[in-house]
DNA sequence: GTTGCCTAGGTTACCGGTAACTGCGCTACT
DNA sequence: AGTAGCGCAGTTACCGGTAACCTAGGCAAC
């Protein structure tokens, strides 16, 4: 299966002002080097901030640097025996989640700031496509790895090794990272909206999922949540966990199912406010009023939830921030030493 | 400032099993070609499906493959005189945008399926952003580029020449693409709400919009919007256009500002669903009736518009049919022929 | 029998940067 | 005075895959 040449490329190709005999099109570091009459270590040195070369060389490479407008090719800087690659991989649940855009975004533009380039991944909640997703990224040699999931294969965990690259698990705080580890704890989380909701003088209380046990973070938070109502002797009234992605439609559904089984409640925690605002959205439509008649309890920081007409109450995560330190704790290792277990603040509404 | 030699990595490193005189960890194709007695090139042929083999040897290297767990070199693939490579550079104005994450999802799906690997980067709505985002991209010698936005700097289309690879420009149809363009007409979107408002018997008509004129894919609908009153004799009764991000924060505070200036409107048109949906629960604070007293309408396809109490008309876009065509269309030219401007189905609500 | 071509494969020469090594002239210290 | 050591640079050898080119044998047509 032969490739056949490409078409119709000749629309952006360079347009027919090159001359009679030009043999090669992009400067590399030999063409200024040569220029300079200095060899091409010279000029990556300077170029790298390394050693050995004198100030007035420096810019006399500089100058032409920018004279030729040369742009260094990283494909052959991260090839070679050296292995100086500034490539990370990124692998989050998905990248339709505002919250995971948010830190994908602050880890992209952290990364670059600090000359890094990411190369993003979406596992869908299954340690299987993070583990194809892996393989591939591997192929790239890349400089490090950031993965927002818990649960992990045999495989990706042996891919990891053979990669020896340093790993940051993001998103949840593991009792024992596999290298780095920047994140909060979802059970907390739960807790303490637990501890929250029964304060606020909630007893009958329900509970209303995504994904069920595939969802590790959601299902951590509902582990702390069952625990933190145990502390008041409370047990969860009733559970709604659907198998469909969180969103609105499934709060919306996922509170109707429930209420038609068990409709005395006093309070709802959802697994996130995407699916907490769908729940509200039901809630209202069948006239239940909030707060009065019944607590609602979302996780995320949902810009939506401090503006909507009945308010409920949310976990605020730092997603800003959690990328930026993540970035950064990365780098540092890349480059010398760093802590561990790094934890996220989070705020309560 | 020479690099200091990282440190604990070794508890992530290969375990002390390897033996005394281990030279080489990872095998690559000429290891593979030794101990199968051909040459590397045979297996690379072979891997990469070209002809010049025969059935019988390329089982033989398909075997071998598969017991030593070969990987590829991707970087070294791409290297070289020839070219190969398999990335292609993605930017998008934001990445925390459900929409554009969806668009990014199928993208990346689709090109991981058909063996293309995606770098993606975010310009912030500026033509500085993306070229400097482009510039870095290029350093990595993608095979294709694709790009969510209108506007272009110079030095973006400069590069953009010199890289001399196939670009689809998705989001929003231009008249002129510099290569490819996938996407539908933000324009005619807000042309047909125009014509769906006034047909609704709505006649003082407000808009409330974010970013100006930086958001273009905006504008556009907001001109076409303007030019759809135009055609039943209507002119906007009032705007209110932020600064800020679109979200349900501007949309809340647009619509509060712009009811004070103006009361009397029995119609507004968002920037966006996040907007609309903001504005929503500023007119149900105030005991404005929807659709009664005012009718909403927004742009996007939001999951949540449908569900909400007050329902809210808006314009469906099919993200993940865009990214999945974007994707396919790029593969297309990278082989081969490719249609020029595709346009893809909107739907209403 | 010779020519010609096809098939199945080997050889060679890179691509562009970087680590490691070598070399030279000068200063500073024993 | 001798030499260790440093600053500044050049030279060499790669890294792993691929295009381009070359070769040997088999077979069919002339």
């Amino acid at each position: 299966m032969a490739r056949p040449a490409i078409k119709g490329i000749a629309k952006i190709a360079a347009p027919p002002n090159s001359g009679p005999m030009e043999k090669r099109q992009k400067p590399g570091l030999e063409d200024i080097a040569r220029s300079l009459g200095v060899s091409k270590m010279t000029v990556s040195r300077v170029l790298r901030g390394a050693s050995g070369f004198s100030p007035a060389t420096r810019e006399r490479v500089l100058l032409e640097v920018e004279r030729t407008g040369y742009l260094p090719n990283r494909l052959a800087a991260a090839f070679g025996p050296s292995g100086t690659s500034t490539l990370i991989g990124v692998c989050v649940p998905r990248l339709t989640s505002p919250l995971f855009g948010a830190v994908l975004e602050a880890l992209n533009s952290t990364l670059a700031r600090l000359g890094y380039q990411t190369m993003i991944g979406a596992h869908n909640q299954l340690p299987e496509e993070e583990e194809v997703w892996l393989r591939t990224l591997a192929s790239w040699k890349p400089a490090g790895v950031i993965l927002a999931s818990r649960l992990h294969s045999k495989g990706t965990l042996a891919l990891l090794r053979d990669m020896a690259v340093p790993v940051v698990e993001i998103w949840d705080l593991t009792t024992k990272p596999i290298d780095l580890a920047v994140g909060f704890s979802h059970f907390d989380n739960g807790l303490e909206m637990a501890r929250c909701v029964t304060a606020a003088g909630r007893r009958k209380i329900g509970y209303v999922g995504a994904l069920g046990k595939r969802n590790t973070s959601g299902h951590l938070r509902y582990q702390g949540f069952v625990r933190g109502l145990a502390e008041t002797g409370i047990t969860l009234a009733n559970e709604q966990i659907l198998e469909d992605q969180p969103g609105f439609y499934a709060g919306y559904y996922g509170t109707e199912t429930m209420l038609a089984r068990r409709s005395d409640l006093d309070a709802i925690y959802y697994h996130d406010d995407e699916m907490a605002i769908g729940g509200l959205a039901y809630l209202t439509r069948i006239g239940v009023r909030v707060p009065e008649d019944m607590g609602v309890a979302g996780w995320g920081g949902m810009e939506a939830a401090s503006i909507l007409p009945r308010r409920l109450t949310t976990t605020a995560v730092p997603t800003t921030r959690l990328g930026k330190v993540a970035a950064e704790a990365l780098v540092s290792r890349l480059r010398g030493a760093a802590v561990d277990d790094v934890t996220v603040i989070q705020t309560r509404l």
